[in-house]
DNA sequence: CTGAAAGCGCTTACAG
DNA sequence: CTGAAAGCGCTTACAG
């Protein structure tokens, strides 16, 4: 390992002081333009590297953010969290932040306590909200500056989240309108705020043409796969026109169920999906969906909580667009 | 944020110098039992944190570890990355250590170099290993310890991976002796060491029962969806009776295609794959695989690291162990 | 067994 | 415009 050059080394190189030298790095403080030019020159001649760590302890900074990662198998494999780290990474990257991964779930806080009483970072990205966050409890009792990525009861959160509500509703209507009027629908876990804010879409947009979500069709809390075919066995008996599925991997098992029982889609039942992933995206024939970027997702959180770390003024909540991009699957 | 107190505090209070404070807490260099007693109490009593970047100033250590990521999506996205990194968190939070995240790639090591020179690491775990590898290259000009999960060309990289070569071997041999002697083999990037790996493998199975493996049935670097689809359709066309694929993700994509073309899986032709996951896993029929266990990966990989880092001996390689698991498919 | 002091590599009032 | 000095919170020879 190179023995590193310190900002000693440049002073007493340079016969200028340690403050000098630090003020040319940072560009903080009065400096004489020719001193500071002599400095950065030789600071690029010689290769000089800042040692972040001591900056930070100086500061009382780390330059590093934690994301928090979903703590169950099923739930972190998801490309979803992949790709927002992916986004989050890339943009705290820019200003020489870094990314540590900690998992943590409601029922299990305990590495993200020990990074937090550790001090190991500046602020804290959380990549799911539930309804009763214990995750949101922790960071906000240890007071330093985070947003969340998805929607929360809490609306002083400071959060950026895709307008699921809208995009719901747009879809929903879509459907609706081409005369889908006994849309079925199968959800997942229903203390995740997004599933409650899809639903709300959903119903928003049955409201908007006077009508009501056919409370036998709909389907919530629906976790596992066995449950997902039994349900899209009996939907399909009811002669269900139409299954509206609130994520990928809930409309990839409605397909494979409807695939092996031989129904074919669109000409037998239609379904859509309120979200797109690559388990969906080679599908044949191609699926209704919602699109939303999720590296943007990633990248728009790490640029509010750089700006909130920075105590730069931030919105409240950032919404980003949504595509709604009907396919042969409706 | 409520301030936290320091050695100088804990000390103050109980009229020792910060030097015994310090080895009360680190246990190293001699001190009094009672004494070290009576700070443990106060420290635990009043809630004492050490600040681990303080610490890690001064022993010229930072008490993190990077893992490499693949920084192309279709990569970074797939189930085993993320697996890993569960694994690796969770062995490095036992010992304090937290897990930075880094994408690079072969063409693109500007992150993990900005990590290097920000000296914000003390070790390195690299994810994935290709043939001519700048990432490897560029964490060993810089001297800190890491360890390959993979295989790689190099002997004196410390490594740990699974014992891909038997395992492929294994399952080829068993597909070989149950009758079925013209396997095609669909397989990913070439570049990957794990496929090469694999293929090797799959060679010493037939030269074990003194064959060779068709080289018209042998499809290496297929990276796309189409690529894949029209090989599983000119596969069927020379009436292939036993489709091998590389992973998972190529497996699936065989399997639907075949699906769509309505050609029955095993009656009509026979599918495994060697390398399973959840895409995979809920699939009917079965598939016959081969299964890993990708948290020990990364678990075992970052033991190793934490070896490396504390100057304790380790092995050169790790090799996990496999189950080869016959299924419907075959 | 314990402590004073120097040091890790930077930043930042304060003074000039 | 520039610098001496104190400080961030710890560790670690060295001395006693």
């Amino acid at each position: 390992m190179d023995k590193r050059i310190t900002i000693s080394d440049v002073a007493e190189a340079l016969g200028v002081s340690k403050t000098t030298v630090s003020r040319a790095i940072s560009g903080k403080g009065r400096i004489g333009k020719e001193t500071r030019e002599r400095i950065l020159e030789y600071i690029a001649e010689n290769d000089y590297k800042p040692n972040v760590i001591a900056k930070g302890l100086a500061q009382s900074k780390t330059y590093n953010i934690a994301m928090i990662m979903p703590d169950d198998c099923k739930t972190y494999e998801l490309p979803f969290f992949q790709t927002c780290m992916y986004g989050v990474c890339e943009v705290a990257a820019k200003s020489d932040y870094d990314v540590l991964a900690v998992y943590a779930s409601g029922n299990n806080t305990k590495n993200l306590e020990r990074i937090l009483e550790n001090n190991k970072i500046d602020g804290v990205i959380l990549s799911r909200t539930t309804v009763d966050d214990s995750i949101t409890q922790t960071v906000k009792k240890k007071g330093i500056p985070f947003v969340a990525i998805g929607s929360t009861e809490d609306e002083a959160i400071v959060r950026v989240d895709h307008d699921h509500r809208s995009a719901c509703r747009e879809l929903t209507m879509k459907l609706l309108k081409s005369g889908l009027s006994h849309l079925a629908l199968i959800g997942g876990n229903n203390t995740h705020m997004v599933t409650q804010r899809r639903f709300q879409g959903f119903t928003d947009a049955f409201k908007e043409c006077g009508m009501e979500p056919d409370s036998e069709l709909v389907f919530l809390n629906v976790e596992d796969t066995d449950a997902i075919e039994s349900i899209t066995t009996e939907l399909v008996k009811k002669g269900t026109r139409c299954i509206v599925c609130m994520d990928d991997m809930i409309c990839a098992r409605v397909l494979q169920k409807l695939q092996r029982e031989q129904i074919s889609v669109p000409e037998d039942i239609k379904v859509a999906s309120f979200y797109n992933s690559n388990l969906l995206e080679s599908h044949v024939p191609s699926v209704t969906t919602l699109e939303f970027d999720v590296i943007q997702l990633g990248k728009s959180a790490a640029e509010v909580l750089l700006k909130l770390i920075e105590n730069q003024p931030t919105k409240e909540i950032t919404l980003l667009p949504y595509k709604v991009s009907i396919k042969e699957t409706t």
